[in-house]
DNA sequence: CATGAATGAGAGTTCATTCAT
DNA sequence: GATGAATGAACTCTCATTCAT
């Protein structure tokens, strides 16, 4: 018992591993130039044992966002925390946002990027993004029910709000406000009153 | 002076072509699968050619991406150019979504992508998605002028409209929507509803 | 004594399951797919374990051509048991051509594939088509010994009969009867032909 | 227009080199162990520069099959010439042994190795064998038509001969005949004899 | 002006095999 | 006796790019 269960253990250090230098590899050089030649590099390991841990490389990019999600999770749990719904939902926003300014390359990978979960089956549910999701409608439900936003539909509502973050925060990881011809203070500025502004006109 | 400017006029025209293989092979086959080879093939000129015309391939992107522009700037003038400004903000965001949903391959390098724009220097502006861009502002502006709508200051309004709409598409363009376990019309009439209740609650 | 035996029939015992598993892999998803470590998972050993019983593929691989050839005399004395001669070598003949257009994975390790027996020293000697190849050689023995075939020599008669199936299996097999420009069932026609016309010929 | 012809002639003394490296590499080290690294490395070029010149291994593979034949071919005609049929029907057995057996990596390659003509569609033809093929036809035709052997149908004569002596050498190539436990003259000698007494048996 | 030819770098993946435990 | 873990060596193939001509 004692010895199948640090086998376990072992074997989910591992992936730990893999995981943390993938993680470590797409944060610091991007995506697109990370290998699993590299990955296993970098943990000095054969590319070979990557294998043996993870299917392909989708398989581990999908745990790798997994890991990702629980961190912003995690982060929800402490700094999105207001029993006031309506209170909450703003931190969820500052959150939200903050995350992905700070950790723009996880961003990526966990709501930009293409793979891993494009592959996924209509059927398959996309299960890492669940979690952080269902924060967001819970909010938005319990706002819905004090009577504290204009929404009624708490689907609409939640996915209003994420749509509203997120194209914020995407258009400005990808750079496109350069067409606003802002410098970086005043973009984080424009983000920020965007969502109070955003905010006042859902609060009913 | 007659010479040099045929000359000049012979490079755009090539130029051209060459972004129109460009744009074809995109929407076509996607971008994953556009190489600069196959790009030549398609016009039947040598992967070298390419490269009198443009310096690398995000050179290259950066044309194919003003094209895009183009076609949006089209669809706008002809599809959202109500007078009054409120419909025409409405027109704006359905064209915008329509654009995006039925050209993804285009929305994706003129939004989402990281080439070819990531790597203009913070100095240099990103000219290609002004025309667009300024579309919106004007349209903000004139509800703003007319009262019409929530805002006072035009680049947070533009910003925040564009901001929702562009969040909405590339969720969706992305996948990330399958965390709502809704189905593709599902999908599109949660996109059209999250707009129309937009505009409501900006609406003055 | 006792002991010792068991661990005998024990090893026996694991090597046949091995030796079972590699067939069905061989048979079922052809021989290009069938790695070590597949056939460990369907015995749901490891790999590491293989080694415990066979020093290197070709060891197994020579093993599991001698269970083919086991199959193949087993199918010899059901249904190639004719008392009389020639009969018999006609039934030889069908039975051998069925079993390799049947079983052409199996057909293919123990008649054509390179692998496992190119690497036996010339001294030793290829044992596991013997028990096959005698029951050729008995019966065209009888067919000389009753003046029935055109041949004096045994050996040549069997080495005759035997190349000629095994030319016309063959070269079905790796699909260079193309050249002939026939679809599927006039080759197999054609096989049978060749066959019939070849007995007619060396009948006395 | 002799620029054009002269690049056309570089192309093809390239796929030369190519076809003969990759010959070479077949012949001498086997199939199996003839990989596109090692057969660039051979004519020091990089691999990618093979594929500017075959779309993929197969099709590299089968030019190779096709030189094969030409030098088959070409020894048919010098060899198995003899203006009396069946005189020319020995002279072919005997060429086609002598080349099998001289040749065992190129008999190989082009009857035995299942790459990459397996992979012909159907509907395609194995062109590479044709010619040869169209020899022995040809010969078994004038047999037939000088009533020199017992065959009416000329298909049937040519597969039946091909497939004797494919048989009889394949089974040498692949060191099946270690079950008649002949030393190499031996089996030599049985060759030949099997194919004198099988032109006996079908000489009218 | 245009290109044919070439390449270095790298991708993901699989395999037979070994060895400490 | 059995194995989990690991690996080195390979594989085919694609890409953006360069340069002599």
């Amino acid at each position: 018992m004692g010895i199948s269960e640090r086998k376990e253990r072992d074997k989910l250090e591992m992936r730990k591993n893999i995981i943390d230098a993938a993680m470590h590899m797409f944060t610091h050089e991007g995506y697109e130039n990370a290998s699993i030649r590299k990955i296993a590099d970098k943990i000095e390991y054969s590319p070979a044992t990557i294998y043996l841990y993870y299917k392909d490389k989708d398989e581990l990019l999908y745990d790798v966002q997994a890991e990702c999600f629980k961190k912003l999770v995690t982060i929800f749990k402490k700094d999105a925390s207001a029993a006031e719904p309506f209170t909450r939902l703003g931190q969820i926003f500052d959150t939200y946002v903050k995350f992905g300014l700070n950790n723009p390359e996880m961003y990526d990978l966990m709501f930009i990027m293409k793979s891993p979960m494009n592959n996924l089956d209509d059927k398959e549910i996309w299960k890492n993004g669940n979690e952080a999701f269902e924060h967001v409608v819970t909010c938005v439900q319990e706002c819905i029910d004090h009577q504290l936003i204009k929404f009624d539909n708490v689907w609409l509502g939640a996915f209003s709000v994420w749509g509203m973050a997120h194209g914020l925060i995407s258009l400005d990881i990808r750079c496109r406000i350069k067409v606003m011809h802002m410098d970086e203070s005043q973009i984080l500025d424009a983000i920020h009153a965007s969502i109070a502004t955003y905010l006042n006109h859902i609060k009913k």
